[in-house]
Order: C-alpha cells, then sequence, then structure tokens
DNA sequence: ATGTCGTGGACGCCACGA
C-alpha cells in the first residue's frame, strides 16, 4: 500500500496540481489537509474519475480535511469524541478504514503564537486527540496511521534554523511533549527521505524560502507498529513544491510492503 | 526576513489566517 499524506492550501486552488499528481505518485490512500472547501463543493467527481473515494470533512473558509482512497474506504468518520472547538469544533479530523487500515487525516492547530490562546486551543486538541486514538487502538484497530500537518516539528533538527524559531510555536516544549505523548500510545514517526537536504515538508511561500531550504518537518506519518514494520519507503516529493501555483506545503509518501496489506 | 499565498466580502482592495 502506497499511503501519502498533503496539505493542499485549498484543494479549489490546487486541484490540478492534484489531479496531475494522483496519476503520477499513484497513492492507494492519501490524506488531504487545509482543503478549505465545504463538503458539498468537494471535487468528489474528478478524484471518482481517477479511481477514489472520498471522505472529506469541511465546513467554511478555513481547514477541512479528507481521506481519499482506492482501496476501499469503509466506516468514515468525521471529527472525534470531545474534540475541543475555537470556540466552535473545526473541520479538523476524519477517518475511515482502507485496505485493513484505519487511516486518520488530521490537521493540527496552528497555534499562531505561545501567549494566543489558539495555543492553548492546540495543546487540548493535541490531548483530545490522544484520548481518541487511544480508543482506536483499545477498540483493536491495531493498524492504524495517524497522517497530516501536525504543525510540530518535533525535533530541532525539523527545522532549518532553530535560532529563529526560539520563542515561535512549532518548537515549543508543550507541543514536543504532546508529540511525544502520541508516540508514547506505541505510533511510531516514519522518518522520510530527503530527496535533497533534510526532509522538511513545508516551506514559506515568502522570501523565497523553498529555494533557500528555509523549511519544517511538520507533515508527520504516525503509524503503529503493525504497520511501521511494514514500511518499505518514506519520502517527502518535493517535486511538488516545485513549478506553478504549488501548495506551500510537499507530499509525504508512505510505501508499506504486503505484511501491512 | 512577514517580502506570498489563500479566502470571503464587496467589488478594486482589504482583513485575516498561515
Amino acid at each position: 500500500m502506497r499511503l501519502a499524506t498533503w496539505n493542499v492550501n485549498s484543494l479549489a486552488a490546487r486541484l490540478p496540481r492534484l489531479l496531475a499528481w494522483l496519476p503520477e505518485a499513484h497513492p492507494d490512500v492519501l490524506c488531504l489537509q487545509e482543503t478549505k472547501i465545504p463538503d458539498a463543493a468537494f471535487p468528489r467527481a474528478e478524484l471518482e474519475s481517477l479511481g477514489y473515494r472520498v471522505a472529506s470533512h469541511g465546513g467554511g473558509r478555513w481547514n477541512g480535511v479528507a481521506v481519499v482512497s482506492r482501496v476501499g474506504l469503509e466506516d468514515p468518520v468525521l471529527g472525534f469524541a470531545g474534540e475541543p472547538g475555537f470556540p466552535q469544533t473545526e473541520a479538523r479530523a476524519v477517518a475511515a478504514t482502507c485496505a485493513g487500515v484505519r487511516v486518520w487525516s488530521v490537521y493540527v492547530p496552528n497555534g499562531r503564537s505561545l501567549d494566543n490562546p489558539h495555543y492553548a486551543f492546540k495543546l487540548a486538541w493535541l490531548a483530545s486527540l490522544r484520548d481518541a486514538l487511544a480508543a482506536e487502538l483499545r477498540a483493536g484497530r491495531d493498524r492504524l496511521a495517524v497522517c497530516g500537518d501536525f504543525n510540530i516539528a518535533p525535533t530541532d533538527e525539523d527545522v532549518w534554523d532553530p535560532a529563529e524559531f526560539a520563542g515561535s510555536t512549532h518548537v515549543s516544549e508543550p507541543e514536543r511533549a504532546a508529540y511525544r505523548e502520541l508516540l508514547a500510545l506505541g505510533l511510531r514517526d516514519v522518518p522520510p527521505r530527503a530527496l535533497k537536504g533534510r526532509p522538511f515538508t513545508y516551506w514559506d511561500y515568502r522570501a523565497g524560502a523553498f529555494h533557500k531550504g528555509m523549511g519544517m518537518r511538520i507533515d508527520l506519518t504516525l503509524l503503529s507498529p503493525a504497520l511501521a514494520a511494514a514500511v518499505r519507503d518514506a519520502y517527502v516529493d518535493r517535486d511538488a513544491r516545485k513549478g506553478t501555483a504549488p501548495s506551500d506545503h510537499a507530499p509525504v509518501v508512505v510505501d508499506l510492503g504486503p505484511a501491512a496489506g
């Protein structure tokens, strides 16, 4: 199974890039974030014409997530029990079962700044996500993949210059502790290969950040042990960050061997 | 290093989020 995750920063704006990328990368399952599109407007027919089924969770102009699969899509669930809002619940998580793998697409709140209420929301959301994932594992869903934009750089190696991030979100100890709490469930963060430089997944649009290597690894694929053991390869498709009208994130692609189905 | 994108409201730009 080829599993991928991509923050597309507006599915409407990125549809041409996505429709070009799908036949090229040919993922079996793709998790999307920042679709920024209501479910009623989701380009379902375009994806279905490529053989994919869709579980989308989108409300308004912000956020929005989806699971896209060409190997079956069962038991879709939008959001999760106890999910905190800001103040209303937002479209930040969707799960579905694809070829026996329980796949979650998540878009973790940004946090904005350490003194912003959105930062407290981010930490509360992550704690609630941990509880929801623990419940999935307790329910016997031991082939679990949690993919998406976590808005956390797990270590200083995951940002281009740690000094630039002093006092910022994405690198703070409470955020990293929340990330480690997810690993404490037994999930493993699959390290992607870098095709060039370090395996960053996000580069700001401004200041030529991509070409200067000023990136971060904040898009993660957290796999349960049964899936992590089957990883054959993982890489960041940085070509998708190039060219005309790219997202500011690149897709992460993970190949799982037959052991994972 | 905040220089770029995306959205929607209201219609040629602005506010906001990332």
